[in-house]
RNA sequence: GCCGGCGUAGCUCAGUCGGUAGAGCAACGCAUUCGUAAUGCGUGGGUCGGGGGUUCGAAUCCCUCCGCCGGCACCA
């Protein structure tokens, strides 16, 4: 028997016996040894202590290594599970994976784990780092796991193997010491020291077993973990500047919006924050018409018939709002949508016509569950800069491609780079027949090809009428959220009557297509605090210069600056209060004001205004005129 | 909706063992006119989230409802 390994460096190298990662790297060096984290073998990752049976290509992967973190931090996980049995006899493992920045594992256990359960299991995770108990891989049946596990009482994992396994299919188990063993696919270090120590509990919360609301809730533990000690401290600081971005504190701060209990998941929109928003608005509506919309306005209420009609009855009733009238039942929408198809439908249409293309800034109320909500990210009454395109099958391609590339453009304006496509496709609960969401779906993909996008998809994500492209940003802390959406959908039209006459005078249903590109005001406003930590660029902050005289002297000169700026279309205030200008410097800066035009008796004497821009301690002096222009120029919405 | 945590002045927070609520900032008043991130002194401010209970007495203990926070589930 001979095996060969060839090296990264292309080097070879051949045995008589099978080698484990762990003894080539210790024939490279001991230092390599000390540092391997697991083998990659033919480009899949080995545990050190496998024997490689084959010839291979191998690279033993150290724990600087990017891929050695998700080892490290799936072991963490197992440390954990082990720690809690040892501490809490009875508590039966579930799962538990690695995370973006650790792990988490799943239990099931009567009584919740308390913030100080969480001290002392950290603590005995530490031990077991410490007690450096070797991890073995063993090759179980199937049949022989169903019987282990339901003997000791682990009733979730011989339900999983039972379940989720193929019955055929031998399975990985994974022993770490002499007591404890977890079903596992591996790979992990060859003993928990050298998981090392830097790791850290952060959170409990309930998670459902198998993700299933209906099903029992477990105990999940979260961690997070890291290869150095040096990592995990930038990763905690990293989470600490991140809470100083959150729109919600921010909002606070700046004085944008409030929320309070009487109206749960709805805004108050603040003077600032009400300014903020018309920014954005207006220069939405500017792109509406750039792309050949027509602003629209329907009712915010509607009788229900309307939404029988149109599948939200049937659909989508649970997270609707419902008022009532003279023995009416009326539904507040929670879509544009049908509102769309009425107004299209109170005229006859050719093919000509098409595509038509109605936009709205449209008031939307969802009674979303309470625990989904979170500042303006998920709310129950927000706007959404929501269109619907009435167009022809072949249409569609077009319409989709040019409606991608208007959405990067927006996204690019507001300055995020960063987004991520994803395709959603047909979820349980829908409209239409089979064929029907085959011709979406494929409709949505070529589309995408032709733009040249990179995507990822999302099954059963869909919306119950259609498939839909979805545009993602994240926030500070890391949380995706959907914003833009484009949507195809062959079955609303249809239901709400909606035709138009072809070249042979034929009545045909039209594609609906809906879209959005910021998607909820709320939301995108939320995103955009968050992005910019408040600091928000010229054109959309909402007071964009303040001028501050340094003595009252100057009071009479600031107000003109002011005016001046005002009439150049600036959105400036003077500080005329009797505070020093260290004060009005600092609570300016403090409010992410742009800009600040400092006036003395100097400038008041020589028309002149001094220029302060915000976290820049730099100044710049010149005259009136040259600075209104220079700041109007600036403050041009992109 | 589910699990857990939290809710005290406009904001950020303290409040021991159940004994009748406090700080800083902000606000207000007075003084100060000052050149780039906090001028000084003084004053007012609270149904301790709502309701109920235990107790001689509740911010504090118990029940319940509401909201918020973290996660799960949900998310056109």
């Amino acid at each position: 028997m001979s095996i060969q390994i060839t090296f990264p460096d292309g080097r070879r190298k051949t045995y008589d016996t099978p080698p484990t990662g762990l003894a080539i790297a210790q024939s490279i060096s001991p230092s390599l040894a000390k540092k391997a984290v697991v083998v990659k073998v033919d480009g899949e990752l080995w545990d050190l202590t496998r024997p490689i049976e084959r010839s291979a290509s191998i690279e033993i992967v150290t724990r600087d290594a990017p891929e050695a973190l998700q080892v490290i931090r799936h072991d963490a996980a197992h440390v954990l599970a082990q720690a809690v049995q040892e501490l809490y006899p009875g508590t039966q493992i579930t799962f538990g994976p690695a995370t973006e920045d650790g792990f988490y594992y799943d239990f099931a256990r009567a009584e919740p784990f308390t913030q100080a359960d969480l001290e002392k299991i950290e603590q005995r995770m530490r031990e077991i780092v410490a007690r450096d108990l070797p991890i073995k891989r063993e090759i179980w049946s199937h049949e022989e796991a169903v019987k282990f596990f339901e003997r000791c009482g682990e009733t979730f994992k011989a339900e999983w193997i039972r379940e989720g396994l193929k019955p055929d299919e031998p399975l990985s188990i994974y022993r770490q010491g002499d007591q404890w063993l977890d079903l596992c696919l591996g790979p992990h270090l060859p003993s928990t020291g050298r998981l090392g120590t830097a790791f850290k509990l952060t959170k409990v919360s309930g998670a459902y077993w198998r993700g299933d609301a209906s099903k029992a809730q477990l105990q999940r533990i979260y961690g997070l973990a890291f290869a150095t000690e040096d990592a995990l401290k930038a990763h905690l600081k990293m989470l600490e500047e991140a809470e100083k971005r959150d729109h919600r504190r921010l909002g606070r701060q700046l004085d944008l919006f409030h929320m309070q209990e009487e109206a749960p998941g709805m805004v108050f929109w603040h003077p600032k924050g009400w300014t903020l928003w018309q920014a954005v608005e207006q220069y939405v509506r500017r792109v509406y018409r750039a792309s050949g919309y027509q602003e629209v306005r329907a009712p915010l209420i509607a009788d229900v018939s309307l939404w029988k009609k149109s599948g939200h009855w049937d659909n989508y009733k649970e997270n609707m709002f419902f008022t009532e009238s003279e023995k009416r039942i009326y539904a507040v929408k929670p879509m544009n949508c049908p509102g769309h198809v009425q107004i299209y439908n109170a005229g006859l249409h050719s093919y000509r016509d098409l595509p038509i293309r109605y936009a709205e800034f449209g008031s939307c109320h969802r009674n979303e569950p309470s625990g989904a909500l979170h500042g303006l990210m998920r709310v129950r009454a927000f706007t959404q800069d929501d269109g619907h395109i009435f167009c022809m099958p072949q249409q569609i391609e077009s319409e989709v491609t040019a409606f991608h590339r208007q959405a990067m453009k927006v996204y690019a304006d507001f300055g995020f780079t960063e987004v991520a496509v994803k395709l959603a496709l047909r979820p349980d609960q829908r409209l239409g027949t089979d064929e029907v969401w085959d011709r979406s779906e494929e409709a949505l993909r070529a589309a995408l090809r032709s733009a040249g996008v990179a995507w990822t998809e999302l099954p059963g994500e869909g919306a119950f009428y259609g498939p839909k492209i979805e545009y993602h940003l994240k926030d500070s802390i890391g949380r995706s959220w959907q914003l833009g959406t484009m949507q195809v959908d062959f079955s609303m039209p249809e239901r709400l009557g909606a035709e138009y006459v072809d070249e042979h005078s034929q009545r045909q249903v039209p594609v609906m297509l809906h879209r959005a590109i910021v998607g909820s005001m709320e939301r995108f406003i939320g995103i955009l605090i968050e992005h910019y930590a408040g600091a928000l660029p010229l054109w959309l902050a909402p007071v964009q210069v303040v001028v501050a005289p340094i003595v009252s002297d100057a009071d009479a000169y600031a107000s003109e600056v002011t005016q001046a700026l005002c009439a150049a279309g600036l959105r400036a205030q003077a500080d005329l209060r009797n505070e020093k200008i260290n004060y009005k410097v600092r609570e300016h800066s403090l409010l992410k004001v742009p800009a600040l035009a400092v006036v003395g008796r100097k400038e008041a004497e020589t028309r002149t205004v001094t220029l302060r821009r915000l976290g820049v301690e730099k100044q710049e002096t010149l005259a009136l005129a040259a600075a209104v222009e220079r700041l109007a120029a600036e403050a041009a919405a992109p």
